[in-house]
DNA sequence: TATAAAATATGATATTTGTCATGTTTTAAG
DNA sequence: CTTAAAACATGACAAATATCATATTTTATA
């Protein structure tokens, strides 16, 4: 099994602030998981006994809402610690996590790494900041979710794909949603994303194979109304 | 000037956590502010260098959107840190905060409060258990934002406040909002929200007297669709 | 207390979004 | 490769919400 020590991934999320001794220990506790594509990660309600380190691959954090409609509230990435929030709760988990394509997790138990919260303060200092990072970013859909029109959700949503995680060589979103999907983050009926996929492609702004992606103008889906 | 090691309010927020030195020392660096309804502590964009501990009243977290409408992500009260995300980010905070009605509030400098972070994990670890709670909220609002229909969100605000703070011996919610207020929290055009609480009072939900509100049928506001 | 300004209220109408129905295309499994 | 299931697409219509106009009430202030 791979070493966390020579792991590059940390150095995208708070575990690069442990030092060598924590991290060897962390490594030597830690398993590996591959999750595919579609397969839930774990369910809101249950309680998580660690974290997730996200290796390769991408998940959404979702949450069902009272009329049965799943509500994507993030996107996790590689390097992001998936379950983070319930370390810190005795509570179960309020999010389901499922897997957005094939991927790489490392789990590490809760009590390894609380450990570490409680006497390492950069480690400690580094989660923080996270977490208001975190805060800011739910705070900003708050107001786009009150504010804007699904349109334009919808718009900023696939600028947002397209700028985190980059395209193909043919010029596609790397990250392939459905239109449920889609749909799930805005927070709009399926079919209502559907018609406002295919209005932005009569109009120009993108076009589409299958359920692949490909923005043609970006300052054009900028300035949706 | 009142001291903090005597003031009750430190006990609803992460200020407990420090020792009697800490808290000695901040008590000393403190600044008492009396605020009036309706007058700004800070304002989108500002960069704050400390945190106001409420002592008493009520102030609203907004934030201007791109339409130019204010949207109110939280009502902070009595005990919460106001400001608390900004000591942890370099940039300037992305809320305003103003009052919605008269408050007293303590500022603690930043410099005093983040050496505490740094050195006392007990601090630092609360701090973290009520960012995980914000954030969940956060996410809750989210969910319902994108879920729920206005007038759903509408009875929901209702249900917090009468839940949260309570009425007065008339049996009208303790806090006061400006039907603007309302649409600001719920997401919606002011007249919107108007006729939303019109509609409520027709039907015998609530009863109002200028713009006090007093909720006379809970359960039917909670089902309301 | 008089008066202007602000907040609340409500009607008419336009726009946005949801729902249901139905057909087509894509995907996955055998 | 075939076939069933899932995903995508689109029309028709309904419901929710926004916008604009205008009146009334409340509040703040001279």
């Amino acid at each position: 099994m791979s070493k966390c020590e020579q792991c590059i991934v940390r150095e995208f999320n708070s575990l690069k602030s442990l030092t060598r001794d924590e991290l060897l220990r962390i490594s030597n506790c830690k398993t590996s998981r591959h999750i595919k594509k579609g397969d839930t990660i774990f369910e809101e309600g249950e309680t998580l006994n660690g974290v997730f380190c996200v290796r390769s691959g991408i998940c959404k954090l979702s949450k069902l809402s009272e009329n049965g409609k799943d509500q994507i509230v993030k996107l996790v990435v590689k390097g992001d610690l998936l379950g983070k929030n319930s370390l810190l709760r005795e509570e179960s988990t309020n999010l389901s996590a499922v897997a957005i394509n094939d991927m790489e997790l490392c789990f590490i138990p809760k009590q390894e790494i609380l450990g570490d919260l409680e006497k390492n303060p950069n480690f400690t200092m580094d989660i923080l900041k996270t977490m208001v990072k975190d805060l800011k970013d739910s705070e900003d859909i708050i107001v786009n979710m009150a504010q804007k029109s699904v349109k334009q959700r919808l718009a900023d949503i696939l600028i947002y794909i397209h700028n985190s995680f980059g395209v193909d060589e043919k010029g596609y979103l790397k990250i392939v949603l459905s239109r449920e999907d889609y749909s799930n983050i805005v927070g709009t009926a399926t079919e209502s994303a559907i018609r406002i996929i295919s209005q932005f492609k009569k109009e120009g702004f993108i076009s589409t194979k299958g359920k692949q992606i490909k923005i043609e103008n970006l300052s054009g889906l900028k300035f949706v109304e």
